[in-house]
DNA sequence: AGAGCAGGCTGACTTCGATCAGTCATCAGC
DNA sequence: GCTGATGACTGATCGAAGTCAGCCTGCTCT
């Protein structure tokens, strides 16, 4: 039962598309060696050309672009379950990095065997371009996020999505969640600095809307913080096989 | 000869996959109906759930979000040859509004015909894929662009930008371009306000980088002004056929 | 000819968030 | 029991960009 560990892809991509018993083969066969990395070391490099892309099984990690003055923008942090690298097998290059953020363990996909995986099972392709949608929504969510939103919206509605997210593989509630990122991270990925980010966490606790402390982020009032950061989580819908 | 107005969209998608005649006259068939708009009024508007999405034949557009407040920001403008909606119809409902900046011609495609399409034809799902993918890659430069840098830079990068974007449809050049955005459009797009642009675009002129005026974009150092914005084009790369 | 309007342009003032310059607590290594 | 590193946290100051308010130009419509 290698597919076991598959679960996490298999949902994401079973949404879309019902996934047959042969199209399940191929897309267990796709993932080769399972490998694992920790922080501190990129697994995909800016400006390389690559080869491999995976799927993240366990722990965090976060794509980011750095500029030539050292200046950096972490786009999304990546869960279980995420692609890490698809766009950079796809463009043949790298447009940016992948870190991880915490011990991770992740499963190698090869570009020609993913190519050729949709010879085989034509809709896996339909499937993944929906998956690639998805994250593209996402960014493009970001992007009105830093764009239009000030930097205490822009934390609260940050944590929500990442809630969200985390809630669609299982893990945490409108409760709460438990969350690895340190106010370094949340500065890269909110375009803010790492001084700001600890007011904002300030006054989002003093409002009695969130707090996140000790890895822990806990909801204090869910509705008032919807409203607050103005979150409208349709872009991460997910919705049943359309084809079938 | 039907094929002859599809020059933009083989071009790009023949790119990734050198598409063989009879992939040639499914991706034909997929266009069918001409439809022309003028700005004012949404090809796609923000929560309709989409069916069909359009191939931008001749103006530009943007696509972009509003916030319950009012605001809002504009993730991209599409010139001819770009897709309009594809990611509405791929996940069924559209994130997103869709406007025409100057009166367009866009050719229809049906979700239905997308999909059997890729069953016809899997590479088409492959190329699509990459179009995706380099669409994504904008975007993740765009958040880049309003995270992380100034003002006069974002304005500097975005020109460069869209002059190399229209450059590889073969408009424009490192000379400069003609370009229809007015200064509204342009802070809507750069997460500023119009009074900013304004501001910024004077000083671009002083600085001698760039003169935008009268709907027309003229660089002055070109090389001077991709330092400014540190523009780095390899999101843009059209890459060579990767499946023959 | 005049009214109304969109778009470009500018000055004065305000504010949000960056920067600088620290303190404090915790933890790992020697 | 030090040393150094990391991350959370804070106050003071400064500057970039927003907001407000208004002018000027070239249109379209009546």
């Amino acid at each position: 039962m290698s597919n076991v560990q598959n679960t996490a892809l298999i949902n994401k991509l079973g949404a879309f598309v019902a996934l047959s018993g042969p199209e399940l083969s191929v897309l267990d066969s796709l993932q080769k060696r399972q490998r694992s990395f920790v922080p501190g070391r990129d697994l995909v490099h800016q400006g390389q050309s690559g080869q491999v892309a995976y799927i993240l099984r366990s722990g965090w990690a976060c794509s980011y672009k750095i500029l030539q003055d050292g200046q950096r923008q972490i786009v999304d942090f990546q869960i279980p379950g995420d692609f890490l690298g698809l766009r950079s097998v796809l463009l043949h290059i790298s447009d940016h990095s992948i870190e991880p953020v915490t011990d991770i363990v992740v499963s190698e996909v090869m570009l020609k065997d993913l190519l050729s995986a949709f010879q085989k099972a034509p809709r896996l392709a339909t499937a993944v371009l929906w998956a690639a949608s998805r994250d593209e929504a996402m960014v493009v969510e970001h992007l009105v996020n830093i764009g239009r939103r000030n930097a205490t919206e822009r934390m609260a509605h940050f944590l929500l999505e990442l809630g969200a997210r985390l809630a669609l593989v299982g893990v945490g509630s409108r409760k709460g969640y438990t969350c690895p990122l340190s106010q370094y991270l949340l500065a890269d990925a909110l375009g803010l600095s790492a001084v700001h980010v600890n007011r904002v966490l300030r006054h989002l606790r003093e409002l009695g809307l969130v707090t996140f402390r000790d890895g822990v982020v806990v909801f204090g009032d869910y509705e008032a913080l919807i409203a607050f950061a103005q979150f409208d989580p349709t872009y991460l819908d997910q919705r049943g096989p359309l084809l079938t």
